[in-house]
DNA sequence: AGCACGCCGACT
DNA sequence: GTCGGCGTGCTC
């Protein structure tokens, strides 16, 4: 089913009958629709064209042969063929893939890949000034100095124009208006320069040198193969599939590299630059269409080898895939949560079989079901076991808050204290985790005991103090924090209860009234570039205490960084989440991963009310495998993932009752629409952990069967069977990582 | 996703 | 009497 990119049969009208194609239209559409191709147009499989479609014309893909449904009276004629490059068939059996493991309809699927504004369009002359044929009536000197900048020049922007000449936009109008400047096209801008495979990089060490031939090899032979990179933080694991990316460049294939979260690509960047001597491409949602849009010509024309991003760039157009890495490969974020619902790393290994790929998958904690693909063989391990260079692994220990509890209303603890003003006597670095954003997570009225909640969502407003509001992490609710309690009217009676990071640094800064701290939260550091700041500062010694929430989790290299206070090592455990004692190991083996490096040993401190908790025990003692050992042992025990398949089903409606009704009516037509003595077990319903969501009421149910059933098949049939009633929105998470 | 069609409240 | 609110349902 996957034909070769550049041998695609062309499906072009015979001189007997003008024949039809298959059009799938990014909408959200399941089928795809008959188009006649008139004479005069060829079309083949991956072709981007203009249709009508109803009263207007939008454009779709040519997905194959006509399906023949309708009659041939009824058919529109293809108006138009985009002078774009097809989309590889690759990236097609990808999104019918994506569509049948989902259950979203393939159009929505489409308009992901296709989500790119303009890039489609025919690319708009772009024009400049050149010199005209009547001289300006009064020669300034600013305005000879814009003349002689041009001379025999090609065409120049007035931007550009007024910069070479010293003078304002003005001027450069000014002549333009008197026909001294006359339009002209401007030369396509220089495509950026390209990483270089033989750009000397930096050395690698004996272990790395190994992992990367393993996997150069694998790249060379080309095929499928997927191999799990797993070294601790330190290890050089970067490093090493950059050798990969060097050998699909000699190659010349094209790279992709996934990343859970753009924020922590500067450092990236600057390792890539190192190793390639140029920057590779970005893609991800905030960038500009006009980045978007090059960036997607660019892959689609074969132009840009490497490109980084996040979930999405799963879907570009590449033509000549070599190599897929996934980098942080455990990481949550890769679970798209909303529209199609999907999990971006599992999907990425897909999209390597059908390009017939390498994709590699790196981490220092891998995930349960990576690790279970490797021990059923069908994935491949390398180890990178060393902290490359000298440094030692941190030493990681626990504080017991029921022994040594922190004053009343405050969060550190006396030996964190201690360790850090030990810290900064040395004129080292720490860094304060605590995973919660904002002043405090709940407001409660000490009079009446009334909560401050969001009216949309099953949640407390969290105090933002800086901002001086309280709001909603779900729904972007917020409001001013009131003087009087909303409930019974008590003046000054408003509580804050528990600490976020601001609460954090109004202790720390209480209590070391002279170190210099920082704040890193998706509040503070929006941007790679705010990112990019906070390092510089941190790396040039202008802070003393990073205090921070999962943003500071990830790869930054800090060496003066020695003390890593986790100030809620348990905040991650609480709730019905199957991955939160694995979650938990993961982000907190990675904070731990921020102390020490190079000739200073880091340690750990890990506030928390049961140290005796296999994930606080496994993080002292070191004992990863074992930990995760424990963990898969569980999790088969109850065929739960990785050992079996799950999907949730999410009903939500403007009211309870509808929501409610749906959810049973669902759960009672399982049994006969499963199959009655089918493997497939329905639990639930039940109200969702967040019952109320964007003002929605949200009923669950969980879908539980075996691994090696399919469960595709039996949930369309199921869904097809229910009659759904206006406004009831039934949403399906195959394989869910969130449980709210 | 649009856009039309369709059936009930405040305006010229 | 109409203009228009957005609920529902197609679109090859």
């Amino acid at each position: 089913m996957v034909e070769p990119h550049a041998t695609a049969p062309t499906l072009t009208a015979t001189a007997a009958e003008p024949h039809s194609v298959s059009v799938l239209l990014p909408l959200a559409l399941d089928v795809a629709y008959d188009y006649r191709v008139p004479e005069g147009i060829e079309v083949a499989p991956g072709a981007i064209v203009e249709v009508p479609l109803g009263q207007r014309q939008v454009i779709g893909v040519v997905w194959g042969t006509a399906e023949g449904g309708i009659a041939p009276a009824r058919l529109k004629d293809i108006a138009a063929v985009r002078a774009v490059p097809r989309l590889p068939a690759s990236l097609r059996a990808l999104i019918d893939w994506v569509a049948d493991y989902t259950l979203a309809s393939r159009g929505a699927v489409l308009r992901m890949a296709l989500s790119v504004p303009d890039a489609l369009e025919p690319p708009a002359p772009r024009l400049g000034y050149v010199l005209g044929a009547t001289p300006p009536s009064k020669l300034t000197p600013s305005r000879a100095r814009v003349l002689a900048a041009l001379n025999d020049k090609p065409a120049m922007s007035a931007v550009d124009l007024a910069r070479e000449a010293s003078v304002g936009v003005a001027v450069v109008k000014s002549l333009a208006k008197s026909g001294a400047l006359i339009e002209g096209p401007l030369q396509r801008p220089k495509p950026p320069p390209a990483p270089d495979p033989d750009h000397p990089g930096p050395t690698l060490s004996p272990d790395q040198i190994e992992a990367s031939n393993d996997l150069v090899t694998k790249v060379r032979e080309g095929g499928f193969s997927v191999t799990l990179l797993d070294g601790v933080t330190g290890s050089g694991k970067t490093e090493v599939y950059f050798e990969a990316i060097a050998a699909a460049l000699r190659a010349g294939k094209q790279a992709l590299v996934l990343v859970p979260e753009i924020a922590l690509t500067p450092q990236w960047r600057e390792r890539f630059r190192a190793r390639f001597g140029a920057a590779p491409a970005e893609w991800h949602s905030e960038l500009g269409s006009k980045i978007r849009r090059e960036t997607w010509r660019g892959v689609a024309a074969g132009d840009i080898a490497v490109v980084v991003g996040a979930r999405s760039a799963l879907f570009l157009p590449f033509p000549r895939l070599g190599l897929i890495v996934v980098d942080e490969e455990h990481e949550s974020a890769f679970k798209q949560e909303d529209g199609v619902i999907y999990q971006a790393r599992d999907m990425a290994v897909v999209r390597a079989r059908l390009a017939a790929a390498p994709i590699v998958l790196s981490s220092a904690t891998p995930s349960l079901e990576t690790l279970a693909n490797v021990e059923a063989g069908r994935y491949r391990r390398l180890d990178l076991p060393e902290r490359h260079g000298e440094a030692e692994l941190p030493t990681i220990a626990a504080i017991d808050m029921r022994r040594e509890a922190p004053p009343r209303g405050a969060w550190l603890a006396p030996p964190l204290r201690q360790a850090l003003s030990e810290t900064f006597a040395a004129g080292e670095q720490a860094l304060l985790f605590l995973n919660r954003r904002g002043y405090a997570p709940l407001t409660l009225c000490r009079a009446c005991g009334h909560r401050m909640n969001c009216p949309n969502c099953t949640s407390w407003l969290v105090e933002h103090r800086f901002a001086a509001r309280l709001s909603c992490h779900h729904c972007g609710f917020a409001t001013a924090l009131p003087e009087t309690c909303p409930s019974c009217g008590a003046l000054g009676r408003l509580a804050a209860c528990g600490p976020g990071v601001e609460r954090l640094a109004e202790e720390v800064a209480t209590l070391f009234p002279e170190a210099r701290l920082a704040l890193a939260t998706s509040d503070s550091i929006a941007t790679p570039a705010e990112a990019a700041a906070l390092i510089e500062r941190i790396q040039s010694r202008d802070v003393d205490v990073l205090i921070g929430t999962q943003i500071v989790a990830k790869g930054h290299h800090f060496p003066l960084l020695t003390l890593v206070g986790v100030v809620d090592a348990d905040l991650g455990l609480a709730g019905g989440d199957l991955r939160a004692a694995e979650r938990t190991f993961q982000l907190l083996q990675q904070v731990a991963g921020r102390a020490g490096r190079a000739d200073r040993r880091g340690r750990v401190l890990l506030q928390t009310y049961m140290p005796e908790h296999p994930v606080m025990a496994a993080l002292i003692s070191g004992e990863r495998d074992r930990f995760l050992a424990e963990e898969a042992a569980q999790r088969r025990a109850h065929n739960l993932p990785p050992f079996g398949r799950l999907a949730a089903l999410i009903v939500s409606a403007r009211t309870e009752r509808d929501a409610a009704e749906t959810a049973r009516t669902l759960a009672r037509i399982a049994r006969r629409e499963l199959g009655a003595n089918s493997s497939i077990e329905v639990l639930g319903p039940a109200p969702a952990p967040l019952a109320l969501l964007r003002g929605r009421h949200r009923q669950r149910l969980l879908v539980k069967a075996p691994k090696d059933a399919r469960l595709q098949p039996p949930l369309r049939r199921w869904l097809a069977a229910m009659k759904r009633k206006a406004g009831v929105a039934i949403q399906v998470d195959v394989d869910p990582y969130s449980f709210l």
